[in-house]
Order: C-alpha cells, then sequence, then structure tokens
DNA sequence: CTGCCATTTTACCGGC
DNA sequence: GCCGGTAAAATGGCAG
C-alpha cells in the first residue's frame, strides 16, 4: 500500500469525501423529515402519535414483506418460481 | 377537527405518506454509504478507522460551526448584532 | 431462576436499590451544576454564553481524544501496538 | 466587566472550571450506573426490563412525593403544621 | 451473537 | 405557565 500520501492515500481521500458527500445529503432528508413534523404538528396533529403511526406501518410493512418472503420460499421448494410465461405481468 | 377520516384524515394522511417517502430515499443513501465502505474494505482498507477518520472530521467540522456560534452571541451580548448600515458587506 | 422472591429476587432488588441511589447521587450534581450556572447568571455572565463554552471546550477536549484514538488504531493497523520490550517505559 | 481577561475574566474561567469538574463526576456515576446495568446483565436479567423498574418506581415516588406534598399544604391549611413538640421525629 | 455506534426519543432547562 | 431548544437516555442497527 504505497508510502503516505500516495496512491492510496488518494483513494482513501476519495473514499472519504463520497461519505461525506453522501452524509450531508442523508443530513438534508433528516431536516426536510423534520419538516414534515413541523408541518404537522403546525396544524394540529400530535408528532409523537404521527411517529408511531409511521413506527407502525413500517413494522406492518416488514411483515407483510417477510410473508411474501415466506410465500416465495414455498413457491421455490415445490417449483412453483418460474417467470410467468405469456402474461402481462401484474 | 371533522370526523375520522375527514379532511384532517386526508392531510394527516398526506404527510405520513410524505415523511414515509423521505425515510426510503433516506435509507437508500444509506445503503450507498455502507457501499462505500464496503468499497475501501475490499481495497484494503481498514474499515474502524475509516469511521474513526469521518468521525474526526465531523466533529472538527462542529468545532469550528461552535466557535462560530460562540463569536455570535458575543457579538449579540456586546449589541453588535446589528445589520450594517451603509457598508457594501458582502 | 428460582421462584419470584426468591434469591434472584434479592439480587435484583439490591442491583435496583444501587442504582437508584447511584441517580440519586447524580441528580444532586445536576443540581449543584444549575446552581454554578445561577451564580454566574448572578455575577452578570450570560447563562446561554457560559453554556456554549463549556459545550466547545467539551467538543475541543473529545477531538483531541479522537486523534488520539486514531493514533491507536493506526499503531494496530501496522502492528506497532505491542508492548514496548525494555524500555523504562512508564 | 472590566476589560478582557480582567477579574471578570478570572471569575468566568473559575465557574466554567468548577462546572467541568462536576460534570466530570457526574460522568463517573454515569459510569457506575452502566456497570450495574451490565452486571444484572452478566447475572441474567434482561436490562431494558430492569430500566422498566427504575422508572416505574421513580414514577411512583414522584406520585408519593405529590401526595405528600398536598397533604402538607392541608396540614399548613388547617394550622396543623408546627413542629411536633417532644417526639423523636421520625 | 455480542458489543459498539448512530439515531431516535425523552427529559430538562431557560426564555418569553 | 408554556414552548422551544438543548442535552441525556434508550433503543435499534451494524460490524466483527
Amino acid at each position: 500500500m504505497a508510502q503516505v500520501g500516495g496512491i492510496a492515500g488518494e483513494h482513501l481521500r476519495s473514499l472519504i469525501e463520497r461519505i461525506e458527500r453522501l452524509e450531508e445529503e442523508r443530513g438534508g432528508i433528516a431536516s426536510d423529515i423534520r419538516d414534515v413534523y413541523a408541518e404537522g404538528k403546525a396544524a394540529g396533529f400530535d408528532v409523537k402519535i404521527m411517529r408511531q403511526v409511521v413506527r407502525l406501518r413500517k413494522m406492518e410493512k416488514a411483515d407483510r414483506d417477510e410473508q411474501e418472503a415466506l410465500l416465495d420460499l414455498y413457491r421455490h421448494a415445490i417449483g412453483m418460481d418460474m417467470e410467468p410465461a405469456a402474461t402481462a405481468a401484474e
């Protein structure tokens, strides 16, 4: 791995900067989320409850995804996992 | 606030969905960040060190921001926080 | 784990009480801190600024600690973390 | 408030340092608390539940204190708030 | 699977 | 007395 400040250092720097850029983006979105909660609050909704609703729906979605994954497993197990032949899928 | 399912319910639903959309985006970016770390690891860098570097740089930036905030506080405290009157400021 | 009220229950109770005692102490110190801020305010200092100063100094210390931690990581990474052999270290 | 670095500066510095000392103490106690939880965990207790117990007892204590405060209020209101004469108080 | 770290949530404190 | 913001706690997620 070359000398310090060499080609590896450049690569590392590049990776770090990409990460920092992404974290910045993520921070911006987090800020947007806070804004939406604030908007809800201003409209008279209870922020704490809004958070609970979001969390609950997330769990429900995870449940559904798990169910689906389980179904897929079964389908594979009994050889029903091929692509549907000539249907305009969904 | 109308009845359940009324106009307020619509608003709430809209807010919730915007939040969910944003959280999804945020999750995607978090995933991208993980990918970059994985890329660094594959290139032979120590992920733990990468994280430490990122953390340190973040703290240094925060330090600078706080320094500035402190200066602002001082300015306010001694009444130097008014808009500059007739300077070509900026 | 025995029956409720058994030996385990005694142990748990003891732990809980130790925690409660410690939290009480901690609360007392928090109160002392508030007193010092109040004293500063009474002496004409701006509490907000005092807090900012404390926060900034804390961050600067954390920075230094992280620098050191990073150095340690580097040392480990390049195998320089062994005990010095024949030095009167320490 | 004298010049910067003057007597006021000394006072401020002193206050800041007292606060930092106290915060350090507080941090030490927080660390002790973590240790006790860890000890509980090692003994097979569920830390999350331990925390709930502590929180619950704190609330119950707050309730009792409030009841007591209310009783005191009543006592004062009806002139029963004098020191007990010749009892080994409590 | 365990311990660590980041994020989220809760509680506190000062200001209005 | 309430609200807003700031610091601490706690939970959840990720790497090792």
